[in-house]
DNA sequence: GCCCAGGACCTAT
DNA sequence: ATAGGTCATGGG
């Protein structure tokens, strides 16, 4: 039983444009944790309630072979050398496949994707003379900020703090089988039908005591997890009037979470409210800060979407090497 | 063995 | 208010 290997069935798929739009840039850039790479080179995401397999067509003189077996070095920034010019190039050619129905792309991805917002205007907002920051943005052309689920986001930072990326994707994916739905794919002629399990719920995650946390290797963050799960079971903080609150209200509303502090809070905010002027500072962003702009950043020539200045610079921090 | 990873909590001043 | 110590786990 093969579950992977074969190319999926292309009619399966339906196109979408992939300007300032890179699967392997989102899935790298530190804000989703259960998009994952496949062996073939396209992926999947777990969101939703549901699975998504979407893979990314490049023009053809970058990649001659498709399907070949690519090498995992799985950051690798699809623009080579100084970037500015040929990321243009590649942004008009892309093209994104997913096997979704053209509904649930309509009513689903095409919001989980941000697709409704145009990003040129945050990469050519950039102050000309801030040679970092052109850098940073036109290294991660293809980043946008994903409108992921608020709780999943809760839980998923609460573990990020002082932890590395693979370590939080490990430790998602354990509560996930551990405490989420299992499902099962009735098999429609997809050879790729194996189950998967859907993020669990605030009502799933608080069944689980600190102890069985901490036996599945959650270490310290246990006790914050059950505290949460408890916090938003109980009401005490309400998903639903997070939702309804503007940037500084749902912050200071978060930080009633235990193990939520500013940092989370921020990322919470950015990737789980979709507040775009949230501007998470962990070590990374920090020592940019103090290496790169000793006066200060310019948040105020950013106003109202200083996060996604944010994600271009985390990404092209942890990856780029500059 | 040490240091770091998308920090926050607790306690003492 | 603010500074320092503590907290689990895994990889380099």
């Amino acid at each position: 039983m093969t579950t992977h290997a074969q190319p999926h069935k292309s009619d399966k798929y339906i196109r979408v444009d992939g300007t300032n739009f890179s699967i392997n840039q989102i899935s790298a850039s530190g804000q989703c944790f259960r998009m994952t790479e496949q062996e073939d080179g396209s992926f999947q995401v777990i969101a939703n309630g549901r699975r998504l397999r979407l893979k990314q067509e490049q023009p053809s003189y970058q990649t001659p072979s498709p399907y070949q077996a690519q090498s995992p070095s799985q950051n690798q920034p699809q623009t080579s050398g100084d970037e500015l010019s040929t990321s243009k190039e590649f942004q008009k050619n892309s093209v994104i496949l997913m096997d979704c129905s053209e509904e649930d792309f309509q009513t689903i991805w095409k919001s989980y994707f941000d697709l409704d917002t145009d990003y040129s205007r945050f990469l050519t907002s950039i102050d000309p003379d801030d040679t970092y920051l052109r850098s940073a943005v036109a290294y991660g052309h293809g980043i946008r900020i994903l409108r992921q689920d608020l709780w999943e986001m809760i839980i998923s930072f609460i573990i990020s703090q002082q932890n590395n990326i693979r370590r939080i994707r490990k430790c998602i994916e354990t509560i996930c089988t551990h405490y989420g739905t299992k499902i099962d794919p009735t098999n429609d002629t997809d050879t790729c039908s194996d189950s998967f399990y859907l993020f669990p719920t605030p009502e799933q995650l608080a069944t689980a005591t600190e102890e069985e946390f901490r036996a599945l290797g959650l270490g310290y963050r246990s006790r914050y997890l059950v505290e949460t799960a408890r916090s938003i079971v109980s009401g005490e903080v309400s998903l639903d009037a997070l939702r309804q609150m503007d940037y500084p209200s749902a912050r200071a509303e978060l930080l009633k979470l235990c193990g939520v502090g500013a940092k989370v809070a921020d990322c919470i905010c950015l990737f789980g409210l979709h507040h775009l002027e949230a501007f998470p500072i962990d070590t990374h962003i920090r020592q940019v800060l103090t290496a790169h702009y000793p006066d200060g950043f310019p948040f105020d020539s950013y106003a109202g979407y200083e996060g996604v200045l944010q994600q271009y610079i985390f990404y092209y921090d942890l990856n780029s090497g500059h």
